[in-house]
DNA sequence: CTGCATCCTGCATGATACTG
DNA sequence: CAGTATCATGCAGGATGCAG
């Protein structure tokens, strides 16, 4: 957290590179479930077991956390109703609005791309073996 | 990796719901660097220490680790010149750059509303203390 | 310069049981 | 139904040293 003198000189592209905001924002993001609680809330809010069979193999305990990541970023919003049984729903700001665009682009990305990208993975992975000198051996496979 | 039979029913939305593929290439990008490294590759190849120094914070071990998970999904091509000292460049592959749009999209984004998050954080993070009764207390404040 | 190999640590995530 | 509280753990990620 130590300021370390961050230089916004000319020279920087006009949108990625030092800046620690955007990169602290992509990492609450870009973790491994808030883009896709964004996703399915993308057409009206939702409750809380709603989301947590849609959005399927998220635990109870990570679908709280993740819904309370985002409601604190000011991304969702939390309505209650305390009726029994009471009844959470949960809904995209305006603010969260602005990243479904992306956020879509990157699920639709991602559907067109599966099989060219599982393919990618098949052939790489041969080549590891056949590749004999080029010795990318055991450990780097793990990723 | 077993099918598990997923039920893609008329059902489904479009998009996301239960796909685990999707799912898989989304956990795949959206970890701590990915999304970067692809972010300052957007015009033209780099090498190996020039994102080093740029993406800020990566280690060379991660760095490392990032490119190859990249080039064996095919999101990156690895050139090597047998120079000394050698070079190595990194450029995005044409499926990548179908990346290009959301990611850069996100980061936009993040750029935009990054004052906003903040300040919801603050706000948010207040109302733990006064908020009483609401006591959201301790444990899952962490996120 | 680029990148492999280890060791080590903490945090993110999961499993489970309890509450209003 | 919608959480909260704990415990257990694996893997992401950092630090460091060596190698072609």
């Amino acid at each position: 957290m130590s300021p370390t003198h961050i230089d916004l000189t000319e020279t920087t592209k006009p949108t990625v590179d030092n800046c620690r905001a955007t990169r602290e924002i992509l990492d609450r993001i870009a973790d491994k479930w808030s883009l896709f609680v964004i996703a399915m809330l993308r057409d009206g809010p939702r409750r809380f077991n709603e989301l947590r069979r849609e959005v399927e193999g998220i635990s109870q305990r990570m679908l709280t956390l993740t819904l309370r990541g985002l409601e604190r970023d000011g991304l969702v919003t939390r309505t209650m109703y305390p009726t029994i049984p009471p009844r959470v729903d949960y809904e995209l700001t305006e603010v969260a609005k602005g990243l479904l665009g992306p956020v879509m682009g990157l699920v639709m990305w991602a559907e067109e791309n599966k099989e060219a990208i599982t393919q990618a993975q098949k052939q790489f992975d041969e080549g590891l073996e056949s590749g004999a000198s080029l010795a990318r051996t055991s450990f780097y496979q793990s990723r």
